[in-house]
DNA sequence: GCAATAATTAGAATAATTCTAATTATTGCT
DNA sequence: AGCAATAATTAGAATTATTCTAATTATTGC
């Protein structure tokens, strides 16, 4: 697999000052959550994890960790159609694939210039600040349920 | 403006058949109102315009019809982000722009070979039945907020 | 015309997320 | 170091979109 940008704890809290937030036992603990299991996970199922660890956080808590890692871009938000919020630490240009039959969620890595390609689909005065790519159907291998990982 | 595939009484009646589902006088009217005015609503905002016409109708009725012809696919859902689902009765290969501004959504239809082209991306065994396209950005020409139309 | 099936309705229930107000922690200044 | 200002955390309430439930109404096939 390849090695996916990571970033340590120095570096999260330099980012998180860039965009005017602190760094925080919090917020670290979610983000070494994202890191250690890249499954996609829910904020209830972050909230999960990360108690096993530090038992008092709450989940307001969890839900505003993950809203600053997204604001300085260290995570993005994945939406399924009305499921809940999913949360990725992948920040390679990617899209996803959502297995309906499991519910998982796999990285499909895209070459460089499909995005581009697809931007400029777009009518002039069109600024797009982002793209997002999703899949959904079935997978024919069935992978074990509790360890998703990259595809590709 | 390209005149975008739409059904007759007669015809979303059979397509509606094919699925196993009734024609009744709701689902007719939602169907018309999605068509009448092309600017992406959510559940509630269809519920307002159709009880205009026929007032005692319901919500969870509405949510029933709008599922009934997403089933039929005489319609697509499409998702933003945390935002209520909206409906979307164009049925051409196309990808959406959310303008953050407004809050309005665009279609933006899409060259035939491009969605092929990404598929082509996924590894083996992975069978797609839908792709989903979204842009999130600014327009810089303000459009009337009221009237909101197929760009390009 | 009647039984079976499906659709509609109003309102209750649920699930995910956001908000609120009080408390705790951190930072920058002197 | 001490203190005010600011930010983050917490628990729980509130909100929002959607789904469910049970009763009623409409439609279809025989």
């Amino acid at each position: 697999m390849i090695p996916l940008a990571q970033v340590t704890s120095d570096a999260l809290s330099q980012r998180l000052g860039e965009s005017g937030l602190r760094s925080t036992p919090q917020r670290e603990i979610v983000y070494d959550i994202l890191i250690k299991r890249r499954d996609h996970p829910t904020a209830d199922e972050v909230f999960a994890r990360v108690k096993a660890e530090l038992p008092t956080i709450s989940l307001a808590t969890v839900y505003n960790c993950l809203e600053a890692l997204v604001q300085c871009n260290l995570i993005r938000q994945v939406n399924f159609d009305r499921g809940p919020t999913r949360y990725c630490p992948n920040l390679h240009p990617h899209a996803h694939f959502h297995d309906e039959v499991t519910g998982s969620t796999y990285d499909i890595d895209l070459p460089p210039g499909i995005v581009e390609q697809l931007k400029a689909q777009l009518p002039e005065g069109y600024a797009v600040s982002d793209v997002e790519i999703m899949f959904r159907g079935k997978t024919r291998e069935r992978r074990p349920a509790t360890v998703e990982h990259t595809a590709r």
